[in-house]
DNA sequence: TTGCTTGCAAATGATTTGCACTGCT
DNA sequence: AGCAGTGCAAATCATTTGCAAGCAA
């Protein structure tokens, strides 16, 4: 991960194109989400940065998604969930916990990362589709929720 | 996949198993999962087994979720994807289209799927999981979405 | 009969939107 | 001043649920 005011930048620079400001709602957004250890759901995220209205969580949530600064994701909760954008932090993936529904964050090798690429996009090919993307989502149980 | 009547036969075990019954719809639901080319939507569903009420395919696709006969997908779209459990089926992945939403089903060569396996497994334990699945999604545009 | 299943209509709950107000620029 | 962003409350829309009627054991 940058340094802070480095992502900050990055981030105005981002919405600056896209004729968006960088208000003070918004930074705490991408605060809340940049201290947290992986995706949050609207409900954690006021939670860590309290002040922020619902809507306008979402609003943000949803301006920047657009923009390309954060990426929203969709597992089986009742919520979804919201992390900064790839470019913005590092290539990972997620670790589910079916009993609490957290997500963490998670590395492969990037040895391993580079053999699924190759096999990926030679799939898409074969399928007559140009990848932008791919998930790999890891399902089990927490420490805490092994019942 | 299992001949057709070697599929309704185990579904229906194992609903009896849960104390359930395998009523017609629920081997329409089943049917028309099984004849797709990956996870439908409701509205597909629906389409696909006309007659059935809205209601009624949510609620046995809830039931058979519960017993393991079906899956439930969240991708990004507006409506969940159904399919048949893997275990009915085959180990298989997604590729999701960006711009129609359409969820097509894709395989990895096994050699691949062994070494994701073993590197999971691993990646799990270090974080004090204990995996269930995994789910990998590729995520582009189809030949009749590239805009 | 007894209880699960179904269909319809109403309820729920996450997310979105209308609108009036505040605050950049 | 002029327009984008905010908060509140109301609207949406997929999914769930209550209830009365149908069907299987």
């Amino acid at each position: 991960m940058q340094a802070n005011h480095e992502l900050h930048r990055t981030i105005r620079d981002r919405l600056d194109r896209n004729d968006q400001r960088y208000t003070a709602g918004r930074r705490a957004v991408v605060d809340a989400l940049a201290g947290a250890a992986g995706p949050v759901t609207l409900p954690q995220l006021i939670a860590i940065a309290p002040g922020i209205a619902q809507s306008s969580a979402y609003r943000n949530l949803a301006v920047m998604e657009e923009v390309g600064v954060v990426r929203r994701l969709v597992h089986s909760a009742e919520h979804a969930h919201y992390e900064l954008a790839e470019d913005l932090t590092e290539h990972h993936h997620h670790l589910v916990c079916e009993g609490c529904g957290t997500v963490r964050d998670i590395k492969l090798t990037s040895g391993l990362e580079r053999t699924l690429d190759a096999a990926f996009r030679k799939l898409a090919v074969s399928e007559g589709f140009v990848l932008t993307h791919h998930a790999i989502d890891l399902y089990g149980r927490c420490a805490s929720c092994q019942a």
